[in-house]
DNA sequence: CGGGCAGATTAACCTATGTTAATAAATGAA
DNA sequence: TTCATTTATTAACATAGGTTAATCTGCCCG
């Protein structure tokens, strides 16, 4: 098993790793390599996968109401990322996921999602927790961006993900913090002025 | 057990609840009848509890850099309330939770949570998809909020939740919302002028 | 090595929302 | 009922961020 998802697995269970669990899980999944720009989920599509990203990096999208890409997720080297609505539910999806650069996924099917977590109680245990995170964050996340100004969500983006900020272009990080690539650059100079 | 949990559980766990297990239920939890203006939960204490809303309202907030109110989740009848992060980690709470009428919850502790969730799985299932749920309700809205104007998200939030415009103040609406009261007042006046 | 394209910056102007302050309307307690 | 308090509205002005458009930079690929 992956070294990066055996070690998530552990930190978000809180519990170890059997060998026997570890080869049981590699059994539920397989990896994909892709080019730059490849889509893993293209919106309208159903989701029949959750990625883990092994290496490279990819995000998340939804094309807002006039068009433009709104960002919904950045996922780099041991980041979880998919469509979870249509995952779970079956429906099409409402996001796309393209590679950022080339990248490799290991892939999990919907059926050995669920016969995975029965087999394995600390999966069940693992995704819980993962989910739970996920969630706990984003609220606060969006409690933050109703309350703050563009400014300070970018320099706490910047503060807790330093490593987004090497690899993921300005205007997609532009867009995940809601404002246009021109404001992050003005915003961006007037902190550069400042010190 | 209470007609509204007992649906909560059906519907989202997708099984029908057997009559032992309500039984068993009822014994993990204890009722509580709180006044208009009462705290579920006060910022900076543990947060030892998850609350079922059984009748009346309350919503949870947090102090922003301002030190305004910035509200984070409303909760009505059938709705389930608390700051997660805190009562998983143990550490103090972000959020408070207050009543926005006279209210009456059923109140669960952590050892309780955990019980409950080990003794019957249908619970295990019902929390994991209510968390999944309400983790994928929140990153379409935080994708909706920083990238659509606030005309749109009152609109969407007005048609979505009928019953919520009914029994929330306005300036707590607009705090959710992430506007000024007056501002909202502004655009309810322009969407009233429209037709 | 050089042309083309994706990404970033800059600037001028525009607009949605914030701010401040005053008033009005609704609610609730005595 | 009346008064006090909370909530909602209105208006004038300020500003963060959007829009448009032009320029700049770097880098990929032929």
């Amino acid at each position: 098993m992956n070294d990066l998802l055996r070690k998530s697995i552990e930190l978000y269970s809180g519990q170890s790793l059997s060998e026997e669990c570890a080869l049981q899980f590699n059994a539920f999944v397989f990896e994909k390599t892709l080019d730059k720009k490849a889509l893993l989920l293209e919106a309208g599509q159903s989701c029949n996968y959750i990625f883990f990203v092994l290496s490279g990096s990819c995000y998340s999208y939804l094309a807002d109401r006039k068009g433009d890409t709104q960002v919904v997720q950045f996922a780099l080297e041991g980041y979880w990322i998919s469509d979870l609505a249509s995952f779970f539910s079956g429906n099409k999806s409402t996001y796309s996921i393209e590679c950022l650069e080339p990248t490799k996924v290991l892939m999990m099917n919907k059926a050995a999602f669920e016969q995975a977590c029965s087999a394995m109680p600390i999966l069940e245990r693992y995704f819980r927790v993962l989910i739970q995170n996920a969630y706990v964050s984003m609220q606060y996340r969006m409690a933050k961006t109703t309350s703050e100004e563009a400014e300070d969500r970018y320099t706490e983006f910047a503060t807790r993900h330093p490593d987004f900020m090497q690899r993921i272009p300005q205007y997609l990080i532009a867009s995940y913090l809601g404002i246009q690539p021109q404001s992050l650059s003005r915003i961006r100079k007037q902190l550069a002025s400042k010190r």
